[in-house]
DNA sequence: GGCATCCCCAGCGATGTAGTTGGAAATACG
DNA sequence: CGTATTTCCAACTACATCGCTGGGGATGCC
C-alpha cells in the first residue's frame, strides 16, 4: 500500500473528527480505536504526532479528547503525512555520483514530485466530501 | 528515495547496457558492479531476478555476460521495477471495511496510479536518451 | 481524593532490506 | 581433457523499521 498503518490510522482519525468539526467535536482515542478496529494505544501515539503537528488540539482530563486545531479545509493531506511519516530528514540517499545514478534520481524525483503534487492538492475536506458522498450513495441502495 | 536499492541497481545496469545495445554489447556483473560502485556479488541477484523476467538474455562461461533480451524502446520501466521489487503480490492490506478507510483507501489507489502512469510511460530508451544528454552537456562545460 | 483521560517512552516480535558467502553448473580456451 | 572464468542457486547474517504492547506520570473534572 502506499501508505503505512500509521498514516492510515491517522488519516481515518482526522476524517472522524473533521466529519463532526462543525460542531466543535471532540472524541477520544478510544472512542476512533473502537469504531474503526485499531489497537487504541497504538492510535494513542499518531494523534500525539498530529498534535505535536498542530493538526489536532487536546483536551486532558475526564471528558477530554481530541479535536481539529483548524478547519477541514486548512488541512493539507501532504502536511498530515509529513507529520506522520515522521518526516525521515534527508530520506534521500547518498546520491551516487554516475550519469546513469543521477538519471535514476531524476526518475525518482518526478515520481515524489508527482506524489507530493496529490498530497498538496488534496485537503481533509476534500476527503470528507468524499466520504460524505460515499454514505450518500449507500443510503441510495438501502432504499 | 522512490526505490529500494535494489531497484537502483538493476535500473542502473539496464541504462549500462542499453548504452552498447546497438552493438549487442555484453557487460559481465562484476565490470558493472566495479564502474557504478556497487557490490557485485549483491548485483548477481538483480540481474538474475531480470533475466529470469526476460528482460536480460545471459551468456555463462568465459567471455560470457548480461544482454538486453530486447531494444531498450521496448522495455517500460513499470516492468522492470516490477521484477526487481519482486511483486510483493497483494501488496494491498486487508482494506477495513469502514467508510473512512475506503476513502483513505480510494486517495492511495490514485497515488500508485499516478505513480504506474510514469512507470508506464517511461521507457529504458527514454533514460538513456537523458543520460546521453547530461553527458553531452558535461562536455560542454569542459570545453 | 478518585477516576478518567491524555502524555511520554521503553521494549518486543515479526518482517524486510542490504549485503555476504559457499559452492554447483556451464563453457571458452589452451 | 583440464582449467579458469563466469553465471546460477540458495542459504545466511546484521540491522533497521513496523506494528503493537506496557508501565507509569501529568492533568483536570467531579
Amino acid at each position: 500500500m502506499a501508505f503505512s498503518a500509521k498514516t492510515e490510522y491517522g488519516l481515518v482519525s482526522l476524517l472522524e473528527l473533521a466529519a463532526i468539526h462543525p460542531q466543535g467535536g471532540v472524541l477520544q482515542v478510544a472512542e476512533i480505536a473502537a469504531r474503526q478496529g485499531i489497537p487504541d494505544r497504538y492510535l494513542e501515539q499518531m494523534l500525539t504526532s498530529l498534535r505535536r503537528g498542530q493538526i489536532l488540539r487536546s483536551i486532558r482530563g475526564p471528558r477530554g479528547g481530541y479535536q481539529l486545531a483548524r478547519p477541514p479545509a486548512e488541512i493539507r493531506i501532504a502536511e498530515v503525512v509529513v507529520c506522520l511519516e515522521g518526516e525521515l530528514a534527508s530520506r534521500g540517499t547518498a546520491a551516487r555520483q554516475s550519469a546513469e545514478f543521477e538519471v535514476i534520481g531524476g526518475l525518482e524525483g518526478r515520481l515524489e514530485q508527482a506524489r507530493q503534487a496529490i498530497l498538496e492538492g488534496t485537503s481533509l475536506q476534500d476527503l470528507l466530501d468524499e466520504r460524505d458522498q460515499r454514505l450518500q450513495s449507500q443510503v441510495m441502495y438501502f432504499i
